[in-house]
DNA sequence: GGATGTTCCTGAACCGGTTCACTGAACCGT
DNA sequence: ACGGTTCAGTGAACCGGTTCAGGAACATCC
């Protein structure tokens, strides 16, 4: 297409107009080193050329794009959707561009965008890290601010973190289906690294040790389809559980499409637990029982703090949420 | 934060390495203008090196970002999200990176969002618009390619058109309710620019009037807690319509909601209807009847026009996407 | 009154690529 | 042997800002 690129105003003709030094130019529209007399005029001069600044001219000669990463685990997940329109809009809000991309769930795929993205000069990053022992924060960390969010990274090699205290909600969860009865519950958990040791899975197994819970932990998909099928082979097992936590609400979704293939009641036959409370749990039948993250605060929590990273700040900031647990209709008693 | 930036290796640095200057370095790269063995040590020496090139560099240099506007009407509507996810990836996958930002419904910050992103130097834009008729379009349209989603651009601004016949979509829904013998009938739309002609609503009069439906168009937000509200007043009514068609599914979540709270059965008291057909709705109780699209299809669609464009292809596009209605157990024959 | 600062502005280098005009050499057919 | 192409590569300008060292003008201080 033969784009005529309408040739917008540059900085020299402004300081042509104005009888100023580009630089001179420069300087007074960012308002800094030159009277009060003189950026009135260069304002005026540039409104009358409908002079713009050139972002990437600015972004070569400065060093900084304006633009954030942000790496999303798995974008599947109805929640981190619902995360990442929030940061978005909240770095936009601050002048800020996002670059959304999503690992997918797969960590190899996570180091390439990565890496991609810092290549693509982008001025911080924030990341829901698939693998939080991954070599590739170490290296994004001498060069950017990193805000990791969910889990902390490996090795202190994140400006900051906003984390969540899934410890916390593990036990919320757990021990409110221990109360209604179950010993036999299935842990549907998103298909991450293969690390064994993550914090969160680990304390599942100690939890339910010390509650007094067999828990069988299984990985899954995190969309519809993907998760429907992984509860399927669940409840499909001879022993089949008595109660499915899924470590966020979009495989709690699936668990309810399995239950209704199946022929199975919520929480009659089976109890169901999510984790993150999406808006959409409230309106299923029965409503879920998820375990609840303030979603506002977090957005503005990783925001400020990246925002805070790129512009300098040096104090890191490890900013750690609380969940609350919603028991909804879909957590019963034990069957018998 | 005292980032040392960790100098990378630039063009003249491998220049000086091969023996060759920048201009043969910037061909080799890309296989250009030189020969099979120059490239070779260019590939080389840049991978010794640790080189990789600046795209801000290069974006200054060649007038092009690589990266694509996705400006979506109401990022509340999960069908939207979806699709900005979809888009997101499929740009990735051609090696571009999509900016994705939220009008929320409001022409206005349309029109703000819009000019923005044009400042920004994106090198196309996919919108999906709150308003059609807009200027702004045209004022855009002559510097870059615009590819619109769902409507058609008034005026043949856009350089491509992904669009919905949303005229069958309609009428789709409204005989499959006429036929269950419902003749009052609340139309729910997106709250959208006021222009009243808008060829969609034209349509749901005209469609309603052939077919011998009584409706009664009401506009409302997106997300949950407002479709809510719009649907609660629209089922409050003294002379409560006996369907609602919805022209989101995420509005039609709302209904649910309403009916929940008002004591009303779905279809028992009143039928729902959903446009979109976003995975939630085959899971609620009880599943919802949606109008549906091929959303991979759009979002494929939307991205190859749009990177035709970008490359330059002269020839403009229109792809029209048709409707197939869903019905589940959300409509029902009218009580009585 | 000379040393010392400020304030406001200039010139030039710089960021790191791309592109255009041009050159020397090789290759072509006759 | 000759004019005409094609190929591979060069040098310099260029994209449009930012930044740094420095200088003129003016005020301040002892």
């Amino acid at each position: 297409m033969a784009q005529q690129q309408r040739k917008r105003a540059t900085i020299r003709e402004v300081a042509k107009a104005t009888g100023l030094s580009p630089a001179a130019v420069s300087y007074a529209l960012r308002g800094i080193q030159t009277s009060e007399e003189t950026q009135q005029r260069v304002r005026e001069a540039a409104r009358e050329l409908g002079y713009e600044a050139h972002p990437i001219a600015r972004a070569l000669a400065s060093g900084r794009t304006g633009m954030v990463g942000l790496l999303c685990g798995s974008l599947e997940d109805l929640w981190q959707q619902s995360l990442a329109v929030g940061i978005g809009r909240a770095l936009f809000a601050r002048d800020r561009y996002a670059i959304i991309l999503d690992a997918a769930g797969d960590p190899e795929r996570e180091v390439t965008l990565a890496r991609q993205l810092r290549d693509q000069r982008v001025d911080g990053l924030i990341v829901q890290p698939v693998d939080p022992a991954a070599d590739v924060w170490a290296e994004l960390g001498e060069s950017l601010p990193v805000v990791s969010i969910g889990d902390s990274l490996r090795g202190g090699h994140a400006y900051g973190e906003v984390v969540f205290d899934n410890r916390a909600g593990v036990t919320l969860a757990l021990e409110h289906l221990h109360q209604l009865g179950h010993r036999r519950v299935a842990v549907l958990t998103p298909t991450r690294a293969s690390t064994p040791d993550r914090p969160a899975d680990v304390h599942v197994h100690a939890e339910a040790e010390r509650i007094g819970i067999a828990v069988h932990v299984v990985t899954s998909p995190q969309d519809l389809p993907g998760a429907t099928e992984t509860a399927l082979t669940v409840l499909g097992e001879a022993d089949r559980p008595t109660a499915l936590f899924c470590f966020s609400d979009s495989i709690a979704y699936g668990a309810y499409a399995a239950t209704r293939a199946l022929g199975l009641a919520v929480p009659g036959d089976v109890s169901v637990a999510g984790f993150d409370n999406h808006p959409m749990s409230a309106l299923l039948t029965p409503p879920l029982t998820s375990v609840d993250w303030d979603i506002d605060d977090i957005v503005h929590s990783a925001v400020r703090v990246i925002v805070g990273g790129i512009d300098g700040k040096p104090r890191r900031r490890r900013i750690v949420c609380e969940p609350s647990l919603l028991p909804r209709e879909s957590t019963g008693k034990c069957p018998q």
